[in-house]
Formats: structure tokens, sequence, C-alpha cells
DNA sequence: TATATTCCTACTTATCCGATAGGATTATAA
DNA sequence: TTATAATCCTATCGGATAAGTAGGAATATA
């Protein structure tokens, strides 16, 4: 299950993919999308620092995308806001960690149905695009 | 990320699994798997429950399998272990729960998506039995 | 100068995960 | 009968993480 996290974030990207061009408040996408507004604050914050958003300070500023909507795809945003793609740190590409209990992942039993999850994911995430969410 | 409790639980299974007819101890698979004792014999009761395991107490005994594991699927394991195969409720086919803040969950922009990742999933693991595992 | 925004750090609060404690119950076998 | 070895059961605990909040600093506009 994802968290309030990835889920408001995607939320917002997509509310921001919809408005061409125009800069977008948080209070605004915080009122439509109902989410608490020193929350989505943090979220767009991380988003911003993660490379998906621009933004602009001050009275009439707000966020904007950097890119194309159907240059952003979910595998990037997903690794921001949730982490790991995989459902185990050991069979992971992008936060790969050694499985503490195990003493061979190539022969552990998990192993097998853990990539092949990891790899449906990956499937899905890799060929959709923010612009497929608007 | 899935959590130690169905990391443990499937070793468990599959460690139950491969040894034909005969009953295994806590201790045994706790031993063999290194998984904390206590806590594999909280997982263990919670299978058991569930209708995967069957037990025998006192000397001698143990756990085994109630059925045959080509005929134990893994979509009915995780969903004891780890619960929802869904990345969001609103779309869990078996813990289904209303989105909070989402006026339409049909409109939502997120429903495509998340119903794809759901359906990626539980294709692997209702294509998946614990005799897959051994 | 008033106002509206983002930026930043820290904090709080609640929930859940992982693990443990301690004994009750039950079966085996010497 | 008794010692032993196992599961059964409920409760608890510490720490991490998730979700959300506070409060002001910095910046841009009109």
């Amino acid at each position: 299950m994802i968290s309030k996290k990835t889920k408001y974030g995607l939320k917002a990207l997509t509310y921001i993919a919809r408005q061409d061009e125009k800069m977008v408040s948080i209070a605004h996408i915080a009122e439509e999308e109902n989410i608490p507004h020193k929350f989505l604050e943090s979220i767009l914050l991380l988003l911003r620092k993660s490379g998906f958003l621009g933004s602009k300070k001050g009275k009439g500023g707000g966020y904007y995308l950097l890119k194309e909507a159907s240059d952003i795809y979910m595998t990037d945003v997903m690794r921001i806001l949730e982490g790991p793609i995989a459902p185990i740190a050991c069979v992971s590409l992008n936060y790969y960690e050694k499985c503490e209990d195990c003493k061979d992942e190539t022969t552990c039993s998990l192993n097998k149905l853990m990539i092949q999850v990891r790899d449906a994911n990956l499937h899905v995430f890799r060929n959709t695009t923010l612009e497929d969410l608007k």
C-alpha cells in the first residue's frame, strides 16, 4: 500500500500537469484536492528538490512542471515519493540492501517471486508517464 | 516493501513444504532460517488460524501443511500476511475502503494506474503457489 | 508598505512493526 | 507419575515511521 505522501504527490503533479503553462499555488491544489496544506507544502518541496517541479516565490507564485508531462515517468516519481519499487530490498535495483537472515540470496526461496513482482511493477511504471494520469 | 512478518512467514511455509509429511517445530525453523523464535511463533499461529497449517502440541509436536503446496496460492498467503494486494484501498478487491479525499473514485487520476499495479501483482500471485517456492 | 506566496527547520502525535515476556495447555516417554 | 518438549495465548514494549502542524524567514508583486 502506498503512503498518503505518495498519493497526494501524484494527485498534485497531475493537477499541475493539467494547467498548461500556468503557475499553481499550494493553497489552490490543497483546496481542490482535499490535501492538508502544510503536508502538501512539504511534498511539493521534495518534488522540487528532486527536479520535477520549478517554483516561484512571492505574490502570484507557485509551482510548475520542469518537463513535459510525457517525459515524467512513474518509475522516477514513485522512487522519490514511495522509495523502492521492489517488494524487498535484496532485489531492488536502486535501493539494494543485503538480506540479513539469508545465507545466500541467489538460492533464497523468495528470490524468484520477489523478482517477478518487482518486474511486474517496473513494467507498469516504465510504461506510464504523468501524461497518462492527466 | 513487504514486512518482515511476510518474509518470515513465506520462508517458514516454504521450509515446511520441503519436509514431506513430517512435523516441523518452531525452534527448528527459527534456527535454520534465522528468524526470532517468539516472532515466528506468532506468525505460525496466524497461519494456522487462517487455515494454511495444522499443528500438534506437546513433545514431538510442530506444524504441517493442511493442503498440497501446489494448492496454496500466493494471493491467499499474501492477503493474510501482508494485507491488501492493491496499492491503495479504493481499488482493493478484498480490503476495499472508500477514498476520503476523493470526490469520485472512477474519475480519479490515480485510478487507472492503481488498477494496473493491482492487476500486475495479482497476475503474479495467482500464478504462483507454494510449490513454486520449494 | 501590505500582501501573498514559497522556503526551511523543527516538532508533535498517532500508528504500526518487530520483538519479547510469561505463563497455560497439551502430548510424549522414561 | 513426572520431567520434558512442544504449541497456545494474551499482553506489552521500544523504536521507527507516517501524517500532520507550527512558526517564522525569505522573496516577489502591486
